[in-house]
DNA sequence: CCGAATCCTTTTTGATACTG
DNA sequence: CAGTATCAAAAAGGATTCGG
C-alpha cells in the first residue's frame, strides 16, 4: 500500500461507533425530513396543544407566510404528523391537531434541543475562536 | 364575535406544552444548524471512530464530492465539533476527529434516530393513505 | 377564512477543472 | 494528498395575487 500505512488507531479507542451501519445517519436524514424543514417543528408544537384553526397558527408563528404554512401543513399531514379537520360552517373552518406519532416524535427531539440549549455558549466560543485566527 | 368563538379547547388537553417557550422551536433550529446539513452527521459519526484522513472520509461517505467534504468539514471545524490537524509531511497528510462536544451531540441525535427507524413503516402507511385519496 | 397559483430570491448542493 | 475556483442546477423559502 503504496503511502497509505500510517496505521490509523481507528480500532483503538473507538468512542463513536467505529462500524456505524449507514442506517445510523439515514434514520437521522429520515427524521430530518420529517421535521428539518423550516417551520415543521414549530407547527407540530403550536397544534400539540389540542386542535387550532389556520389563522391561528399563523398568529403563533411569527415570521411565517400563509404559502410556507399551507406547504409544510400539507406535508405534516401527509406524514401522519397532523390531523387536517374541515367543518363545512361559513366561513369555512378548518382544524389540526398534532397525532400521538407527532407527540413522540417531538419527544424524541428534546434531548437534541436540550443539548443544543446547554451548549450554544460553547458552540459560540468556538466559532468566535475559529474567526479570530488569521487576522489577529 | 364575527366568526371566532369556536372556543378552542387548547387550554384543557394539552399534550404537549400549550406555553411552549419560543426557545424549544429555537433550540432545535440550532441544533439542526449544526448537523442539519446533508453530510454533517455522516461525517461527524465517521470521524468518531478516531482521526480520519481527507480522502478516508472521501471513501467512507459514499456520494459526497470532494467540494462539500470540504465545505462541511470547514462548518464543524468552525464549530468545534471536529478538529483538523495538520501534518507537515510529504505528501500533505490531514486528520479530522471528531470532539468530545460532537460526541455529545451525536449522542443527543440518537432518540431521533432511534424513533425514525422505529416507525418509518407508520410513517410510509401515513403516506401511501394520504396519496391514496383523491384518485382512487 | 382557507388556500391555490404564480413569480422571484436565496441557499444549498453538485460537476468539473485546476493547484501546492 | 488535500484542497480551491468556477459554473451551474436544484431546492427551499418568500411576496403577491386570485378564488371558493
Amino acid at each position: 500500500m503504496s503511502a497509505g500505512s500510517a496505521g490509523s488507531a481507528r480500532s483503538a479507542g473507538s468512542r463513536l461507533p467505529a462500524d456505524v451501519e449507514p442506517g445510523v445517519c439515514a434514520a437521522f436524514r429520515d427524521a430530518l425530513d420529517l421535521v428539518g424543514s423550516k417551520w415543521g417543528i414549530a407547527i407540530i408544537v403550536a397544534a400539540g396543544g389540542g386542535p387550532i384553526r389556520f389563522a391561528e397558527l399563523h398568529r403563533a408563528i411569527p415570521g411565517i407566510s400563509r404559502r410556507m404554512l399551507t406547504l409544510t401543513l400539507r406535508t405534516l399531514e401527509r406524514d401522519g404528523l397532523l390531523v387536517r379537520t374541515v367543518h363545512p360552517t361559513v366561513p369555512p373552518q378548518v382544524e389540526y391537531a398534532a397525532t400521538p406519532l407527532a407527540e413522540e416524535l417531538f419527544r424524541s427531539t428534546r434531548a437534541l434541543s436540550e443539548w443544543a440549549e446547554n451548549n450554544h455558549e460553547r458552540i459560540a466560543a468556538a466559532r468566535a475562536a475559529y474567526d479570530g485566527r488569521g487576522f489577529a
